[in-house]
RNA sequence: GUCCCCAUCGUCUAGAGGCCUAGGACACCAGCCUUUCACGUUGGUAACACGGGUUCGAAUCCCGUUGGGGACGCCA
């Protein structure tokens, strides 16, 4: 019998074929239907031997050999037919606080994984720590999963309306007598870690005293149950992503599943709630991958199949460290205030630790005909946001005109900036020449307010340095002769040259006093499209203003 | 501390033993384009963490070291 070190092969070899076996044999297999799948042998499942089923569920089916090459892809070429149920994902946030990249990351890809396959994806908030969770957090996540387009195809599963059901999963775990009552006191246990704390031993809880006790034997304390962990051997999880994952199982220990509250906790709601949802594919943090090890002690204990797991990488803030609210907008909503497009954002995320070959612009349809677990990376990555900000101003260039027209006029009156109908048409005008330089929609709308405003435009500090006597000399003539132009911008354009020409100057001699005085900038769009976007009437009131 | 996971330019990545003098993208630098700013375009700087193996041949397979992350709750 090999030792676990001697089986345990390079991580990059074991990661992808492990994938790809344990994969492969479980869509070979089919995955079996989880109503009653567990019910049907339920009567053999009794503690003694629950390990053994546990390590022999169907991931360790003979596999037939592939050769890499003709190998097809995890589940391209296996028909999904040929699967006996369809794929269902879910996306399993806790409403404590706002849905963070991370989630959104998380999230999407939970529902390109659906899609790929035609399957569903769903929504369940974990709200069992009451203490914690808040309405408000879970109107932000829903609110945020709307905003990149990542809505479930199910009405969301409020796992805390699910308490009985985890209640009934437990006392039926007690039942079978792989788990049982538990009398110590919190204290008692704070205690027994600190006492192996001081001692530098590893805390493993020992329940073994409350074992087949004498009900009339057991103290006045309000008991918690505790799943019995196997005693021997070693847990093996064949990870979609990090690839097979094994720990032995003199690591685990007796872990609660319902407190002496009633009410479950998180590793035993998880399970139930995934098995009764149906859930094939847990794609999930990597934080979760220990957990794993325990959530399969209830899985094998009620006899159910374990779901296909998935761990991707966390993201980490661009200075490396662990992402967390102190680090710049963590919060989905607020990449929505910095005038991100939920496409962008979608598109960057998903690049964030996934590949294929050198595409970069990858719009929804494309990741969903793409997205495969195989292609996720297994390690951390950090958030860049110069390369969000270029992938943001790609989509933004792309983006419809009257959409972005209608974001700008939106953000415009966020800021209480003053603008009617004209303000708007003509910021709609300029779109075109607008968005081809600007990275964000607040850019653009800080770029577009000039436009949409009435009057005069206020000078910024560089454009009033340039507003020399000259200048305006320049442009109280430049008026004269442009008041008899037509106000198109190819003529616009023509009477500009002309102009320039016969004085013996270079367009830009021209062009730059005239930005300022029709925008109060020295950056704006081609000066022809301006002029043309404002109209004779604005376009002439603010040279003559700016001529003085 | 124990267990688990990870490791290619500054960042995101391509890479399935020979196609690698390691490719792309962002950022950065220089040039071109140009009515400003952008866009675009041309070129440049820049990486296989380290040490051992296996092999005719290693970024790629194996072992170890170092570094990073995660989990060890009547939180999720």
């Amino acid at each position: 019998m090999p030792t676990a070190r001697a089986t345990t092969s390079h991580k990059a070899s074991r990661g992808r074929s492990a994938a790809r076996r344990g994969s492969h044999a479980a869509a070979s297999a089919g995955l079996p239907g989880h109503r009653g799948a567990g019910r049907a042998n339920a009567d053999d499942i009794s503690f003694p031997i629950f390990h053994r089923v546990r390590n022999e569920c169907n991931w360790n089916l003979p596999v037939p050999r592939l050769s890499p090459r003709s190998r097809p892809g995890l589940y391209g070429a296996q028909p999904l037919q040929a699967r006996a149920m369809s794929v269902r994902t879910r996306f399993a946030p806790s409403p404590t606080g706002f849905l963070h990249i991370g989630g959104a990351r998380t999230a999407l890809f939970n529902f390109l994984f659906a899609r790929h396959h035609g399957g569903e994806y769903l929504l369940r908030i974990e709200d069992t720590d009451k203490a914690r969770s808040t309405a408000e957090a879970v109107q932000q996540i829903l609110d945020s999963l709307a905003w990149l387009g990542l809505s479930p195809d199910e009405a969301p599963v409020m796992q805390s309306s699910r308490e009985a059901r985890h209640a009934e999963v437990a006392r039926e775990l007690l039942a079978r007598g792989a788990a049982y009552l538990a009398f110590d006191t919190p204290e008692e246990l704070a205690a027994m870690r600190a006492e192996a704390e001081a001692a530098k031993r590893p805390f493993k809880y020992d329940g073994s005293r409350w074992i087949g006790l004498d009900p009339a034997a057991a103290p006045s304390v309000a008991p918690v149950i505790r799943i019995k962990a196997p005693r021997g051997g070693e847990t093996v999880v064949p990870d979609l992503v990090q690839g097979e994952v094994r720990v032995a199982n003199a690591e685990l220990d007796d872990m609660i599943i319902l407190r002496s509250d009633g009410t479950p906790t998180y590793l035993h709601a998880v399970v139930v709630d995934d098995h009764d949802m149906r859930i094939t594919h847990v794609i999930r943090g990597d934080d979760h991958l220990t957990n794993t090890f325990r959530q399969c002690m209830v899985y094998d204990a009620m006899g159910w199949h374990r779901p296909h797991f998935a761990h991707i990488p966390l993201i980490h803030g661009a200075d490396g460290a662990k992402l967390s609210k102190r680090h710049g907008a963590v919060g989905v909503m607020e990449f929505e205030a910095q005038g991100f497009l939920p496409e962008a954002v979608c598109n960057y995320l998903l690049r964030l630790g996934w590949g294929h070959g050198d595409e970069e612009f990858v719009p929804r349809p494309r990741a969903i005909e793409l997205f495969d677990l195989k292609d996720v990376g297994r390690a951390a990555s950090r958030m860049d946001y110069a390369k969000l900000t270029h992938l943001n101003g790609v989509y933004l260039r792309a983006a419809d005109d009257a959409r972005l027209t209608e974001e700008v006029l939106k953000r415009l009156t966020r800021r209480g900036v003053d603008f009617g109908t004209l303000g708007g048409d003509r910021v709609r005008a300029l779109m075109p020449a607008l968005k081809e330089r600007a990275k964000t929609l607040e850019e653009l709308t800080s770029a577009a307010a000039f436009a949409a405003q009435e009057g005069p435009p206020a000078l910024d500090p560089k454009a009033a340095a340039q507003l020399t006597p000259e200048a305006k000399a320049l442009l109280a003539d430049l008026a004269q002769f442009l008041n008899d132009a037509p106000w198109e911008q190819t003529d616009l354009m023509n009477w500009l040259r002309d102009y320039s020409d016969v004085k013996g100057m270079k367009l830009g001699q021209v062009a730059q006093p005239l930005r300022i005085a029709l925008s109060g900038s020295t950056q704006s769009p081609p000066i022809d499209a301006v002029l043309a976007a404002l109209g004779r009437t604005e376009a002439m009131d603010r040279i003559l203003a700016a001529a003085g």
